[in-house]
DNA sequence: TTAGCTGCAAAAAGTTTGCAGTTCC
DNA sequence: GGAACTGCAAACTTTTTGCAGCTAA
């Protein structure tokens, strides 16, 4: 079953989602969607031939994330990546410590982790998401 | 088995990564080692009474990270947190979305998951950490 | 029409670099 | 003595805020 994210409807999914699709956060999907990995602002900015406006992509990365469309991944460089979820599977990543290459890999079922993890604390009640990522130096960076 | 991290000899330990035991990385060890919770910079400054200087500090914390006496944890909020790994038994945390409030939590054995995980990948051969990160909205940010 | 989106300017927050002086071992 | 650590100044990167104009629905 390979996934096809190109082949889904942007402005529909942007409008269920309450926000307006425009054409700039339309293309910023397809982009997305296209590139199928986690990218930095600036890394979006330079793919989007800079035309986009660094406040707009922050902000449009900001409302996607919070209803879920996009996701924020954080690898220990301090700087944010944002990745696609929209037609995705759910995925977790393993990151060069050095060259910050990323790679997808998948990880078996965590419902019953978050049971767990719900059973531990009187604090939270629902787990909305999380992250799991993995952290190595990859073997083009070993050798050096 | 609790555990008492309050007994480690710190200078010790931080001669074993070759490190020097200074009186200020000391202290900032002990310091980690009391909260036992990861804290930002700012955090860790202000508990300190502001008599560590800044730069001191990330250069401390980069060092304590590299060797693995401390380890750096991203919560998505654009500021990283450093938390104490010696004396500590491996754990997880529950974060608050809203609040940053944050609970450590166990989660089962990892050993079987980075084996599958190294299985999938042929640009690492081996994983030196994982973070994992479980998100949600405490139950005192939900009635809000 | 209006709530949401955009872009510019500016600022704030977080982090890094360079260097001269000090301290640990 | 020498490598490591410290502190200050300065720079740089990343992210946020404010506001006026524009646009999708």
């Amino acid at each position: 079953m390979k996934e096809k994210a190109h082949k889904i409807n942007f402005p529909a999914l942007l409008r269920n989602t309450g926000l307006k699709a425009t054409p700039g956060r339309v293309s910023l999907l397809k982009l997305l969607s296209k590139e199928r990995k986690p990218l930095t602002v600036e890394a979006i900015k330079k793919k989007a031939g800079g035309k986009i406006d660094t406040v707009t992509l922050y902000r449009a990365l900001e409302d996607f994330a919070d209803v879920g469309i996009v996701r924020r991944v954080d690898f220990e460089h301090s700087h944010a990546h944002y990745e696609i979820v929209a037609g995705r599977k759910h995925h977790h990543h393993i990151i060069c410590k050095k060259c910050e290459k990323v790679e997808d890999v998948d990880v078996c079922e965590f419902e019953g982790v978050e049971k767990s993890v719900l059973g531990q604390t009187r604090n939270f009640s629902s787990i909305m998401n999380h992250s799991l990522e993995f952290f190595g130096i990859c073997n083009q960076c070993v050798n050096k």
